[in-house]
DNA sequence: CCTGAACTAGACCGATTGGTCTAGCGGGAC
DNA sequence: GTCCCGCTAGACCAATCGGTCTAGTTCAGG
């Protein structure tokens, strides 16, 4: 959160990005959230809103990827992992005020003339399934049950994120986890 | 497509919302897109951009319900219809061109300060949901479970139809549903 | 102390934004 | 005819956009 002016510039961008989306932010709110002038974002980030919002994509990738790991850590199965991936993402999004979108759609989809963000955000979801197809592997399943797994799981997640996001309510996110995988009940 | 001048602004909206969101749009895209001039935006819009915005939703809204009604039209059971469903979606992205998102998140996340997009866009997707759990209780499906596989469906399918627009390739909403609903295969 | 690089600070730029306003066109009612 | 009204047409507006540029500050290495 705090740290370098680098590291302010990408998470308060990563925040604004995720509530109104590439193009909905200005420079100027950025720099207003951070209270840093302009000659700054643009040191750090010489191609401007460009590079930020990589940076904030790549941000918020990190802590995505750690929040499955996270997940997965002392479960007993797959379902009670991903119930629990699911548990923590509702809480993220209801912390943030019941409004957030996925972080990485909401940066990465500005339109096919960003080609670079979404060859990007194919990247980093790709990254998400393997992650969830691994911890399905080592906890007994086959590889290829594995991987169809991960990729409902990823689905599941990002249509109840969005719904989540239309009710403004974080409870769709964990009413799918209990009705899809009723074995991993969780309320972490 | 074609039809009055409110219509074909609405239409030309509804594409370029689909493609770069709210935000991401000028007003002077729209209009060079339908070669109207700004006064004509205005009559037929009176609160400008915000009314063209509604107006875009309602009319992809139709759209959306007419697929999720045609899908279920003459099917033998809810897997078939669900299936139905995803195919006519898969095609459809892919003859926009493989890079469009679902027209209602893409106008309606505008940000928290357009709170009245997100009234309406929960309110079509309750649409859209009570509209595949109708399907499933007339095809003999109880109705708490028919809720459920709506709802379930749903997430399914922003959930592909995110991953697609990410990877470019409308096959992921294909593949879904094959691996989804494997009794409903389909190539409609 | 001096120098130079890293960085902050913000004035400034042209372009574009959403929105307003007036003028004029075209065709039905009287 | 001529009046009126729905609509088109586009000039014009202040505000904001992303981006550039230069001056000033800070601080480590010599």
């Amino acid at each position: 959160m705090i740290g370098t002016t680098r590291d302010k510039l990408a998470w308060a961008a990563a925040k604004l990005f995720q509530e109104k989306g590439f193009h909905g932010v200005g420079l100027s709110e950025v720099l207003a959230a951070t209270g840093l002038p302009k000659g700054s974002l643009y040191h750090h980030f010489p191609n401007g809103k460009v590079d930020l919002a990589l940076e904030a994509a790549a941000f918020t990738n990190r802590e995505m990827t750690r929040i499955i790991d996270e997940s997965f850590e002392d479960t007993r199965d797959f379902d009670h992992g991903a119930c629990t991936f699911l548990f923590k993402l509702a809480r993220m999004f209801e912390v943030m005020g019941n409004h957030t979108g996925c972080p990485i759609t909401s940066i990465l989809f500005a339109g096919p003339e960003y080609e670079a963000f979404r060859a990007k955000s194919a990247e980093y979801f790709e990254e998400w399934i393997t992650g969830l197809a691994a911890h399905a592997v080592r906890l007994g399943m086959a590889p290829d049950v594995a991987r169809a797994e991960a990729e409902k799981t990823f689905h599941l997640m990002q249509g109840a994120w969005t719904l989540a996001r239309a009710k403004a309510d974080s409870d769709v996110m964990r009413d799918m986890a209990r009705q899809m995988w009723p074995g991993g009940l969780n309320t972490a």
